[in-house]
DNA sequence: TTGTAGGCGTTATCAG
DNA sequence: CTGATAACGCCTACAA
């Protein structure tokens, strides 16, 4: 049995008020007394009972965190700005995978509404999240992050995705390039749909008709990069490609490099996410690096500041963070 | 003001008892009444307060999890097979990242012996853990992951290392090389001594002498990857590297490439850990496959079952998880 | 077959 | 300046 507030309180021959009261600097409290509570404090190894504090205070000084994919490069990133920034404010984190699929998100959410948490950073899944209207009776803040949720309105971090993918089009563009593959995520998240929208926004400005063939959505993993590169490539006579994410570009590099394909010769390529092994392929990958551990930041200073001060109840908050383009040799 | 299992009781006019043995199946209830009951639930959109219920149960139905650097690639796909194996047996999972800095993870089991956690699952990092022997007083069972501890003894998963070095450094060798350099991790860490023992082996079974300024550590990460190679190309004319992580092996990739070296024919290079990308550099790498996933779910179900069963106390499991060598150009 | 009531370890509200 | 004591929400003897 772990030590508690009353064994250290009738050890010390005071009350449990005042051992609370020392330990969290609440009170007044004399020094004399301070010194022997601390002492048999140390003495006895006392920890406190989160659970029990929480229970009590109503503050548990966690905040979960929903990812569709734990194993990504990027929301890996994510994460790290995040505990971080949680790390420096005493906050703990509860992580959470969705597997991008909207029952596992539900089924979170529920284990997240039960007093658990004082705050939640998710990245919505593939869906429409209007449900979330009543699963979250406003018990605690929400913030989105990466992608902007389908039928629910809320604080959220994301990307400058438009003008990224606007300008990484126009790169291509002005290379010469007539027929420009996007091999994107899924359908219909607001990533996705802010990508088509960058493509259509430069094309249409430099006078390029827009092939709607050339615009193929998958799932961000490797094998959807590699089917929808070949189907781009082989049906579409694509000669420029821009990828939504790194894993989806590797599938992309392995087709190319299969068929032998030479890179930027034949097929240029620019990539979402600068990741150290981008520098080392070849050629290079000219990439859009992407603020991954600032955004995790800004998530979490934003959440935080929500916990702190529950009343700001005005508008939902948008925060975006522009992304810079490194240009490397394979474009 | 979230509802209670009071608020359930007073509704549906009957006592919390009742409420609480209706949600847990845990004594007969009629029909009828039960009925009444989960119809108020539902109305009312009840969810039981998990920290009420920890409280009480003493168990929290949360593991946690310490790792050294939760952007690795290797530790991400450990905390995936670990997510997995949790979600199935119904666990949370509180995640902390020790930056292998020895006080952060002191600091952070401290958090964890809060009650808040049913068990732990953790990676130690570079220096002595005889302070467990204090700090955890049996209160959760504990299971190490990926290295073995100093001064400390506990149930570990973790891969042969000894053997995979061996075998990688064997092929080497039998390509003709003599001077091999080790691009390792950080001193005195289980799987560095356990890399340099394989290499020592394969070495003195081979009949070559061992040069010792040809064994390198460094912390795992890009930099020292770089500046390492770049040592042990200038000072120490290897023609041969073993890169004990993917990212040293970027930056060792990052420095050949830069000097204009060709791979394999002037240095040929094997690097632990297997990820898509490693398939698309120029040449592919030939790699340690190590199986990340698998350690992570070994993990978990170690630690559920010493959950499950506490009073176990036989002397330490140690579970090894062997990995395979992928051949590749760059070797 | 169901209800009452005590306690898990804290913090907070009273008194004194 | 400090001490009792009542909650926080739930589970579970024990009673009825």
């Amino acid at each position: 049995m772990a030590v508690t507030i009353k064994d250290i309180a009738k050890a010390a021959g005071v009350s449990t008020a005042t051992v609370s009261h020392v330990i969290n600097g609440t009170r007044f409290v004399s020094e004399e007394i301070k010194k022997k509570v601390n002492e048999v404090l140390q003495e006895k190894n006392y920890h406190p009972n989160l659970l029990a504090r929480s229970l009590r205070s109503q503050k548990s000084k966690t905040i979960g965190l929903l990812l569709p994919d734990i194993s990504s490069f990027y929301f890996t990133g994510v994460a790290e700005g995040i505990e971080k920034v949680l790390r420096k404010n005493g906050y703990h984190m509860l992580l959470s995978n969705s597997h991008d699929d909207i029952e596992i998100e539900k089924e979170m959410i529920n284990v997240f509404n039960s007093q658990l948490i004082d705050g939640l950073i998710m990245a919505p899944v593939y869906g429409n999240h209007s449900y979330l209207q009543q699963t979250l009776n406003g018990q605690y803040p929400l913030v989105f992050i990466d992608r902007k949720p389908k039928g629910y309105n809320g604080d959220c971090v994301v990307l400058e995705n438009i003008k990224s993918t606007y300008d990484a089009t126009c790169i291509l563009i002005d290379k010469g390039h007539k027929r420009i593959g996007l091999v994107l995520g899924f359908p219909s998240i607001s990533t996705t749909e802010d990508r088509i929208a960058g493509y259509r926004q430069a094309c249409h400005e430099r006078g390029i008709a827009v092939d709607e063939s050339l615009i193929k959505t998958g799932d961000f993993k490797y094998d959807s990069g590699f089917s929808i590169t070949k189907e781009l490539i082989e049906n579409g006579q694509a000669t420029a490609l821009f990828c939504a994410s790194d894993t989806m570009a590797i599938g992309a590099l392995s087709y190319l490099r299969e068929k032998g394909i030479k890179i930027p010769e034949q097929v240029a390529i620019i990539s979402s996410n600068d990741f150290k092994w981008t520098q080392i392929t070849n050629p290079p990958l000219t990439v859009v690096s992407q603020p991954s551990q600032e955004l995790g930041e800004k998530a979490a200073e934003l959440l935080i500041l929500n916990i702190k001060h529950p009343g700001n109840k005005k508008k939902p908050k948008e925060i975006r963070l522009v992304s810079t383009i490194v240009l490397r040799g394979s474009c």
